[in-house]
DNA sequence: ACCATGGATGCAATCGATTTGCATCCATAA
DNA sequence: TTATGGATGCAAATCGATTGCATCCATGGT
């Protein structure tokens, strides 16, 4: 869970949209600008990969807040479509900050050593989910989708040596 | 969490394999063969979905067991590859028990109102998993997916009325 | 500028899933 | 039959996440 890898930069996320902006959304559905909700937002935009509740609190630094009120503000920015919610199979919920008109459907490809994230360009065919939809009757079908494996600094052993 | 839908029977998962050949592969690797361990995997060799732990400690009835040794076998029968783990995303493990060379590799439509399961023939085409793997220099590559929906019988409302 | 008010926050307690320490037990091999 | 290491029961501990509650304060109305 420690990262060696996710030093070494990948071109993702880099979210354009000022504070300014993500607060105006905020006050446009009558939600408060507080010190801890800037922050927050701050930690977010800055991030290029899901990152988790604890993760955001640690980064607050200075602008400390509760992590109960992280937790809190993860659910309200979610409801209000401004952050995503992703799950990495190890009990721990992950968030990303969307761009303006983003849905934020995306998977991603993440090392199983050291967690470093790789954002996977694409979707899943969309056509199969509705097929399976039409078949078993279901509606509103969506889907979870992350690839897992090793990352090439985490990979076993040198590929040519020996 | 309830499953009114569950009841409808899906055809799905009978497992052939008789509890003899079960028990036979934990000697086989030199694990013993104790009253709960017989009892939790013939709780599993009836169920035809992934199954939590505490359902299984709850369907265990007489031969009681504590629900730590439930817990402890499931991980020992992953290890093994005799059951395989599933995220349904609610932060609840689910097991399947699987058939002799059977890794287990499928995915499930889950209804997000009732939990009724319906498993998913075929699987996500493994083409865009290696190009994955391939450009980014990852290897090992496993992929974690599940769909999500509303099941028949949770329809919102009567597609034909109104 | 002032006030009222409901949302927001801090703090601590709680919850639910899962794990673990430890003493005891028992299935299995010798 | 014995010893022995795995298996179990029980309780305590972990860990992520949620919640009750008193207090606070950002914002709209006056």
């Amino acid at each position: 869970m420690s990262s060696p890898c996710s030093r070494h930069p990948h071109p993702h996320r880099l979210i354009q949209q000022p504070l300014t902006e993500l607060t105006e959304k905020l006050r446009s559905k009558s939600r408060k600008i507080t010190a801890p909700r800037q922050a927050i937002l701050e930690v977010l935009r800055r991030h290029q990969h899901p990152i988790t509740n604890k993760e955001i609190h640690a980064a607050l630094g200075t602008a400390d807040c509760d992590l109960a009120t992280v937790y809190r503000n993860l659910h309200t920015l979610e409801d209000m479509g401004m952050v995503r919610r992703f799950d990495f199979g190890d009990g721990v919920a992950r968030f990303e900050l969307l761009e303006e008109g983003d849905d934020g459907h995306h998977h991603h490809l993440v090392c199983t050593d050291c967690s470093a994230v790789v954002e996977v360009e694409g979707c899943f065919p969309t056509e199969l989910e509705q097929a399976l939809a039409r078949r078993h009757g279901f509606t509103r079908v969506t889907h979870k989708l992350e690839f897992f494996g090793l990352c090439p600094k985490c990979a076993p052993a040198a590929p040519a040596s020996a």
